[in-house]
DNA sequence: TTCAACGTTCAAATAAAAATGAACTAATAG
DNA sequence: CTATTAGTTCATTTTTATTTGAACGTTGAA
């Protein structure tokens, strides 16, 4: 009732087995650097190297994994811009290509993850200026100092994303 | 046989409970974003508000955490350049304090964290290419993008320590 | 030399994070 | 309407990371 997959188009359609894999895993210990978990990571590595978009049930496939954590991976995956969801021939299923644009994933990271840790930040600092109803010298030095740095990121997030350009 | 803390010095010397708490919490999440673990970003917090230098026994019983975890803890800040030794005036232990200048912490993060992992994709990156012997198109358009990510933040490290300038 | 203070290490215990899988909703085909 | 397929959610299990604490090396004082 479904064709498994369609080879007919005029470039090869071997899968290089090992190369995959090595990609794979490149992306499952890349993304732990940013916090992420090691199934995202390999779920956007086999999407970063499928030549077709692939389904939540390929990828679980592919990747022995459970449904429920690739439908998790998936959901972390587009929450932060990095997956977009193909149309499918096949019925009302979802295919998932990457999203491989370096600056639309450091975008998607900045926004997710990043400026809500700022946001927290500056809310944080003013209940410490609150704190330090004395306005005692060194500490308010130091709160000072923070308040800095974070002004200081806020400032640096966007030149950074001017200079990935294009 | 020894003075538990000199109160000789002009200004205030008393120690504010509630925000002294309040910077710890707030390096002890923020250090998570790092992949640093929570203890780690307590030590720094304390000594990064402190008013004077503290040795490991003093963060121990401050933060009522094991000596083991204190050790490593402060291990790791070393390593990452993050605090300073004081040679103290008792004996011969050892009294730290926080780094505060954001290039160096920074400095230190880049070298000890993110250098390495760079170096480590470019091998990885290598072994790819070994891997597609037949120089697949699809696969290889797929490293030689993933290289080029290589490149940039190889790039971009520079800029953004020469941008913290100071 | 012996003792005590200081710090480190690492195997084991504990805590935290991630993965599983069963129960569920929604949508479609028959 | 019912059965089937796709996908999600979340309590439980499993895995991984962190912390503990006892044993150990070192140094300096007595």
């Amino acid at each position: 009732m479904m064709f498994d997959s369609k080879d007919s188009e005029r470039g090869s359609t071997e899968v290089n087995v090992e190369l995959e894999e090595l990609v794979r895993v490149f992306f499952a210990d890349a993304v732990k650097v940013l916090g992420l978990p090691k199934s995202v990571g390999e779920i956007y590595g086999s999407l970063f190297i499928s030549r077709e978009p692939l389904s939540l049930d390929d990828l679980v496939e592919r990747l022995g994994m459970s449904k429920g954590s690739g439908s998790q991976g998936l959901k972390m995956l587009r929450t932060l811009g990095a997956v977009t969801e193909v149309e499918g021939i096949e019925g009302r299923k979802i295919f998932y290509e990457a999203e491989t644009e370096l600056k639309s994933l450091v975008g998607g990271f900045i926004r997710e993850e990043i400026r809500p840790h700022l946001s927290s930040a500056k809310v944080k600092i003013g209940k410490m200026n609150e704190c330090n109803v004395s306005k005692d010298e060194h500490y308010d030095e130091r709160v000072k100092k923070l308040d800095r740095w974070r002004k200081r990121a806020g400032i640096l997030l966007p030149i950074l994303q001017r200079v990935l350009g294009k």
